[in-house]
DNA sequence: GACCTGCTGCGGAATG
């Protein structure tokens, strides 16, 4: 290890020691000779603060050093906040190098970029969005300015994976390696994470032509430990007028214990919880006449409020409480905190890995509490509550995270249709013209867009001939046509994601709000809307608008309604908890428990309903008028079931991957399984041309028809595994 | 009870 801090430069040697450094961490040395090298891609996998950005950073400053002119290394971030806070932090560094630093994003001061225009040289800090406007604007530049890059680095690589913008990169850094010469010699990619499903795919996903190996660092020695408590509440059915205390303020009353007079990050999943928990915990300050110390901090935000709550919290001054949405949960420089807490089940093991990364004081335990709160039951309960689903989905994250060190991989089966689209118009405004077959190689043949089949990319050639997109001249060469020249020519072109739009949602002649569309809606699908039941009558794509009518029903569940996507693992591990009636954690020959009285009496709750439905044996249950469907599968199944279901002319709604059949019996849902699983089912395409609103990305409307059906199918629905789940039936 | 990210170049007014 020793013979290894030899090899890197003098000055930066010095800067380790002024650092008051003993020696370097084991994934900062393993990684000095892979990067020395240049002859590899690297992956550095490491917790929160290990070191990752100096692991790569050193070695490559050393190999960069005395290089007078052109860019070295070009940095690429998922976030403008932390581009400047890696200017920061290579601040002492480059200085003693003499080494210039430019950050480069839409905030960034113009000076800098114009000092870097006449004289580029060392590192580049960079956003996906902003290297594609320098290439469409000022290719010629990039050209000469890049010429001599040694490393391409990615941070938070995670972000990106299996992503519309992970995509639009991977195509980037291809189409860079292509204008600058280096398709035969490719320009090393070293991708930082901490969290990184199946990890041995990552280096496909990281250079998906394979055109150079790939080096896996890992730090294996971190044994962070990790203190976690689950604590579960009730929401009385009945709640008393005199002294209304529901389950949400015996929450804010437990979060004021534990976070007051220390740096706290409490994540409430919806920036709506997370208002309304931040100004209760404030009230509470107002009544004990203490100073607040409770603060908000999600997207719809303005820049200023979060830049100053994530100073204060960095400073660690005053004490300071964020609740927050997953806006802090990314590398963002607000230093380590007492503890985290999560309010309402985590979306997925990766995002609750990278929370607890967030505490950990001075190299001590990081702490973990999770808040579930489930409705008392009643006599018409349904029957996803009885199973108390939300804090079922917890304990199986949890077990997820910490015995199995599980976390969701990328969704490879995606096709990217609509960024596919955006990359053939950018790259027909970046060379003005070019043939259809070498956009081809650029693209899909050689690029990351390798699922697209030369048929697909024909006919979406055609569709944007006919939309005025593009245009083929004489000469067979492709270039903008009067709307591509417009779309490419404003700066909303260069972001590959958009913000969902929202629908109103119609009941006869009243507006009952607004829902944003980015999960599936099909006509006949229950949906749960302010508390109440209605089904999908119509969708109109134009007027944005989904009209409903009140529909019969129970109760309807508390938890969940559509959301994030779930993986089948997790449900996987639900199912095992249920079946096992235990979901302790066994550490040597001890079973470690960590929840809370109240929340093993849930827990206690839910394997007594889950045994008496005999759900171990059983798929279906009914109950009242329905049939609840349970597959413990992920969403994508659950979704394909209930779309074959909903083709067939049932009334069904999704709710926590339990599917909800209305106005039936079990032996007519049976039945209808039974003969779903016999038939010829059809493609995932085919079931999504029955989904009317599937035009979810930015550039999907200038896509042919059967093209999006095709994307939308590979996204939504998992013929597959749905098929394999069926054959139970027949 | 529904998460997050990003983007140009110019004209004109205000400030030192």
């Amino acid at each position: 290890m020793r013979d290894e801090h030899e090899k890197l430069d003098i000055r930066v040697r010095r800067w380790i020691f002024q650092q008051g450094w003993s020696e370097l961490r084991e994934i900062q040395s393993l990684a000095i000779e892979p990067i020395l090298s240049a002859k590899t891609d690297v992956l550095i996998s490491a917790s929160t603060a290990a070191g990752k950005t100096e692991a790569f950073f050193l070695p490559a400053i050393s190999a960069i050093a005395e290089q007078q002119k052109g860019v070295g290394i070009l940095y690429i971030s998922p976030l403008k906040a932390l581009i400047n806070d890696q200017d920061r932090r290579l601040e002492s560094l480059s200085d003693l190098l003499d080494m210039p630093v430019t950050p480069w994003h839409g905030d960034s001061p113009q000076g800098k970029k114009n000092k870097l225009k006449t004289s580029p040289a060392g590192i580049v800090l960079i956003t996906p969005e902003s290297l594609e406007s320098l290439l469409i604007r000022d290719a010629g530049w990039v050209k000469s300015a890049f010429s001599l890059l040694r490393y391409v680095v990615i941070d938070e690589f995670h972000a990106f994976l299996g992503s519309e913008r992970g995509h639009h990169l991977l195509s980037l850094l291809h189409r860079l390696e292509h204008l600058l010469g280096r398709l035969k010699s490719p320009i090393p990619r070293v991708a930082l994470s901490a969290t990184l499903g199946e990890i041995e795919k990552v280096p496909l996903a990281l250079r998906p032509n394979q055109s150079l190996p790939c080096k896996i660092i890992r730090d294996t020695n971190a044994v962070s430990t990790l203190k976690v408590q689950v604590k579960g509440y009730v929401n009385p059915a009945q709640v008393d007028i005199e002294e209304p205390i529901d389950a949400e303020y015996k929450i804010c009353q437990d979060l004021f214990k534990f976070c007051r007079g220390g740096n706290h990050l409490v994540f409430a999943n919806s920036r709506n919880r997370t208002e309304i928990i931040a100004a209760t915990l404030s009230d509470m300050c107002d009544q004990q006449h203490v100073p607040n110390e409770f603060f908000p901090h999600h997207g719809s935000l303005s820049k200023e409020l979060r830049e100053g709550l994530e100073k204060r919290l960095q400073q660690e001054h005053y004490p300071t409480t964020a609740v927050c949405t997953m806006t802090l949960e990314l590398g963002i420089d607000i230093g380590k905190v007492n503890s985290v807490v999560q309010v309402t089940a985590p979306h997925s093991v990766s995002s609750l890995r990278q929370r607890m990364g967030r505490s950990g004081r001075r190299g001590g335990a990081s702490i973990l509490r999770m808040l579930i709160a489930e409705d008392e039951l009643t006599k018409d309960s349904n029957p996803i509550d009885k199973l108390r689903l939300e804090l079922i989905q917890s304990l199986a994250m949890i077990r997820l995270l910490i015995s199995s060190k599980w976390y969701e991989p990328a969704d490879t089966s995606l096709y990217h249709f609509s960024t596919l689209l955006h990359q053939i118009l950018a790259v027909i405004a970046q060379w003005g013209g070019i043939r259809a077959d070498q956009l081809y190689n650029l693209l899909c043949k050689e690029g990351p867009f390798q699922n697209i089949s030369a048929a697909d990319y024909k006919a979406i050639l055609l569709h944007m001939g006919s939309s005025e997109l593009i245009t083929q001249l004489g000469s067979g060469e492709l270039v903008l046509g009067v709307l591509g020249e417009r779309i490419t020519g404003h700066y909303s072109f260069y972001a590959v994601f958009k913000t969902p739009e929202e629908f109103r949602i119609v009941s006869g002649t009243k507006t009952l709000g607004t829902l944003p569309i980015d999960s599936l809606v099909l006509v006949g699908q229950h949906i749960i809307f302010g508390g109440k039941r209605w089904i999908v009558k119509d969708i109109d794509s134009d007027k944005k608008t989904i009209y409903v009518e009140r529909a019969k029903g129970g109760k309807p569940p508390k938890f969940g309604g559509s959301g994030m996507s779930v993986h089948d693992v997790v449900r996987q591990e639900m199912f095992k908890i249920l079946s096992d009636g235990d979901y302790r954690i066994a550490v040597a020959d001890q079973k470690i428990d960590f929840a809370d009285a109240n929340a093993r009496e849930l827990f206690r709750e839910s394997v007594a309903f889950f045994n008496e439905a005999e759900l171990r044996q059983n798929s279906l249950l009914q109950h009242g008028n329905d049939v609840y469907i349970f597959t413990w599968h992920g969403d994508k199944v659950v979704n394909t079931i209930a779309a074959l279901l909903i083709m067939n002319g049932y009334e069904a709604g999704v709710y926590a991957g339990v599917i909800e059949v209305s106005k039936t019996s079990l032996t007519d849902v049976a039945a209808s399984l039974r003969s779903l699983s016999l038939r010829a089912y059809p493609t995932a395409a085919e079931l999504a041309d029955s989904v009317l609103e599937k035009r979810v990305d930015k550039f999907d409307e200038f896509l042919p028809e059967e093209v999006i059906s095709l994307g939308y199918g590979a996204k939504v629905f998992d013929m597959n595994d749905a098929h394999c789940w069926l054959k139970k039936f027949s």
